[in-house]
DNA sequence: TACATACAC
DNA sequence: AATGGTGTATGTA
C-alpha cells in the first residue's frame, strides 16, 4: 500500500520543518513514535514567532551550507591548491598524532536525568510515571517521559500535549546543589583536581590512583569506575553513568553510551579508538552542535569516518581552527590535562523573560534589581568590573546587545545601574521586548581582604565633595584603575598599594589558542 | 572594543 | 496563550 509511504514522506517533511531540535537521538528515545511527536510539535509551533525565526535561521544555515559546498568545488578545480593542501594536511595529521595520549585514564561521570532522579528518589511513587522537572521549559525528564518524545529544552506546554499525564515539577535548586556537593566529595578522593561541568557532570583523571593500586590496566579502570558509581549511589541513592577513556572528550562520549546506570570503556589503542568513532554521528562529538552538523551535512559528512574521508574538502571550506578541531576529534585526539590554572569568572549576568512589553519603566526596574543583585555578587566575590552591557530579545525573538567599556572599574549597584540605564535609553524608541538582561565583564578579581577597598572604591563616585570642614581634600586618579580620588592622601596610598600588588597581577594575558577545552592549551 | 553567533548544561 | 538562564569562546568589523 502507498499509505505508509505517504505517511513516511509527510513525517519527513514535518521533520524538516520542525528541525531536529527535539527529535535527534538521545538516550531513552529509541522506540518513540516520531511521526506523532513531530505532528504535535509542528501543530503547536507553526504559527509562533519563535518558529518563524527558527525557520529563517534554518534557511540561512542551508544557504551557508550550499555556498560552502560551492566554494569547495571551485577550489578543488585548482590542482595547485589541492596539492598544497594535501601537503599541509599530511603535516597536520602527523602533528595531531604527536599529541595523542594513551597513558592517562579519564573518567567522565554523568548523573542520570539528574533533577528528575532526585525528585523520584524522594517520591518513589513517581517511579513509573512520566516526570519532568522544569518551569517554562523542561530541564530534564525521566525515561518514561522520554518515550513520549519529551526532552530537555522543550517548552512545558508542548511536553504536556505530548503526554497528558506528564507530571511537571518545579524543581529545587538547593537540593540539587546539596546532592552535587555530596558526589563531589567522592570525586575528590579519586582526583582532587577533578573538573565539574554543571551540577551533574565531572571529569576525573584517575591515573595516579590506578598507579598507586598497581592496577593501571583495563580491569583496574573498569573496577574504579564501578567503585565511584557505587559510592555515588551509596551516598545519594542516585545512579550515574561513566565513560572510561584515555582523554576527556572520549570519556565524555563514552558516558552517553550505556545510559542510564551504565558505563562504557574505550580501548586505549589508536586503531580501536578510530574504529569506535568511525560510525559515530558527528553530533556525538562535544561542541559539534546543530549548526556545525548542518554545515557538515552540506558536504556529505555525517559520521566521524566522513570527516576523515573528506578532510581535503574540510580543509578547503572551513577555517584552520575548525579543521584542526574536527579532524583531531574524529581521530579521537583531545586534551588529557587539567587546565593549568583554576579559571576565574569572566562575566556576571542576569536576564529575565516576561510578557512582551513596551514599558520602559518596567525595564528600568528590572535593570535596577539586576544591578543590585550583580553588585551583591561582586562584593561577595571581591571583584570590580570595567564593562557593562544590556541584552534584549524582541517579540520576534531577535536578540540585541549593547555594551560600554568604562575608563575605570566599578562595583556598586548605583554605578552599574547608571550605565545600564544610559544603554537602555540609547535603544529608545524601543520595540516590544520579551527579555531583558544585564551583564558586567572585564572583571578584576581581588582577595578577601580587598572587600573594604572595593567598598571604598565604590563610594567614590557618589562623594565628589566632602562636606566636613577642616578636612583637606585632593583630587587625583589612581594610576592603576583610573579611579578618581577626592579623599585624603592616606586613602589614596592605601588604595594604590593594594591595587598594584593584590589586584592587578591577577590579570592574565595567556592567549589560549584552543577552540574549547578539549583542545590542548 | 563592540556585537553577533555557537555551544554546553 | 505559550519556547529559559548563565557562562565561555570565537568570528568579524
Amino acid at each position: 500500500s502507498v499509505r505508509p509511504l505517504i505517511s513516511k514522506i509527510s513525517c519527513l517533511l514535518i521533520e524538516m520543518e520542525v528541525g531536529v531540535k527535539y527529535t535527534g537521538e538521545k538516550a531513552g528515545m529509541k522506540n518513540v513514535d516520531r511521526e506523532r511527536i513531530n505532528q504535535i510539535i509542528y501543530e503547536l509551533s507553526k504559527d509562533s514567532e519563535y518558529f518563524k525565526l527558527e525557520q529563517r535561521k534554518k534557511e540561512e544555515l542551508d544557504s551557508k551550507a550550499r555556498s560552502t559546498q560551492e566554494r569547495i568545488q571551485e577550489l578543488l578545480k585548482d590542482p595547485l591548491k589541492v596539492q598544497e593542501a594535501s601537503v599541509q594536511i599530511a603535516a597536520k595529521l602527523q602533528a595531531y598524532e604527536d599529541e595523542r595520549t594513551l597513558e592517562e585514564t579519564w573518567i567522565h561521570i554523568d548523573m542520570d536525568m539528574f533533577y528528575a532522579q532526585v525528585e523520584i528518589r524522594d517520591e518513589p511513587n513517581l517511579e513509573e510515571k512520566p516526570v519532568a522537572v522544569g518551569s517554562g521549559v523542561v530541564s530534564t525528564a525521566n525515561y518514561v517521559a522520554r518515550q513520549y518524545g519529551i526532552r530537555s529544552a522543550m517548552p512545558c506546554f508542548i511536553a504536556k500535549k505530548l503526554c497528558e499525564d506528564l507530571i511537571i515539577l518545579p524543581g529545587n535548586r538547593q537540593k540539587y546543589c546539596d546532592e552535587a556537593s555530596a558526589i563531589r566529595e567522592i570525586f575528590r578522593e579519586y582526583d582532587p583536581e577533578f573538573e565539574s561541568a554543571g551540577l551533574d557532570e565531572a571529569y576525573l583523571c584517575v591515573t595516579k590512583v590506578l598507579e598507586e593500586r598497581e592496577e593501571n590496566n583495563k580491569e583496574g579502570r573498569l573496577k574504579i569506575a564501578q567503585e565511584i558509581r557505587a559510592k555515588v549511589y551509596d551516598a545519594t541513592r542516585l545512579t550515574c553513568s561513566a565513560g572510561i577513556a584515555p582523554n576527556k572528550m572520549l570519556a565524555k562520549i563514552g558516558s552517553e553510551m550505556n545510559k542510564p546506570n551504565g558505563q562504557f570503556y574505550i580501548e586505549f589503542n589508536r586503531e580501536e579508538i578510530v574504529d569506535f568513532l568511525s560510525n559515530l554521528s558527528v553530533r556525538k562529538v562535544p561542541f559539534i552542535g546543530y549548526t556545525t552538523e548542518g554545515l557538515l551535512k552540506g558536504i556529505g559528512v555525517n559520521t566521524c569516518r566522513d570527516i576523515l574521508n573528506k578532510k581535503l574538502e574540510i580543509f578547503l571550506g572551513f577555517t584552520e581552527r575548525c579543521f584542526d578541531f574536527l579532524v583531531s576529534s574524529a581521530l579521537g585526539i583531545s586534551s588529557a590535562e587539567h587546565p593549568s590554572e583554576k579559571e576565574q569568572k569572566k562575566m556576571i549576568s542576569l536576564s529575565k523573560t516576561f510578557k512582551t512589553t513596551k514599558s520602559t519603566c518596567f525595564l528600568e526596574n528590572m535593570l535596577m534589581s539586576f544591578s543590585r543583585e550583580i553588585a551583591e555578587e561582586m562584593s561577595e566575590t571581591c571583584c570590580i568590573a570595567k564593562t557593562v552591557g544590556i541584552i534584549f530579545k524582541n517579540f520576534k525573538f531577535e536578540q540585541f546587545s549593547k555594551e560600554l567599556t568604562l575608563k575605570h572599574y566599578i562595583n556598586t549597584k548605583e554605578e552599574i545601574f547608571e550605565e545600564a540605564s544610559k544603554l537602555l535609553r540609547s535603544f529608545y524608541p524601543l520595540d516590544p521586548v520579551r527579555l531583558v538582561g544585564l551583564r558586567v565583564r572585564n572583571l578584576l578579581h581581588g582577595k578577601e581582604k580587598d572587600k573594604d577597598l572595593n567598598f571604598y572604591l565604590s563610594q567614590q563616585s557618589s562623594q565628589s565633595t566632602c562636606k566636613k570642614p577642616g578636612i583637606k581634600l585632593f583630587r587625583q586618579r589612581c594610576p592603576v584603575c583610573n579611579k578618581e580620588f577626592t579623599q585624603s592622601e592616606n586613602w589614596m596610598n592605601t588604595h594604590t598599594q593594594v591595587c598594584n600588588t593584590e589586584v592587578l597581577p591577577k590579570k592574565r594575558k595567556v592567549q589560549s589558542n584552543s577552540i574549547h577545552k578539549y583542545l590542548k592549551r
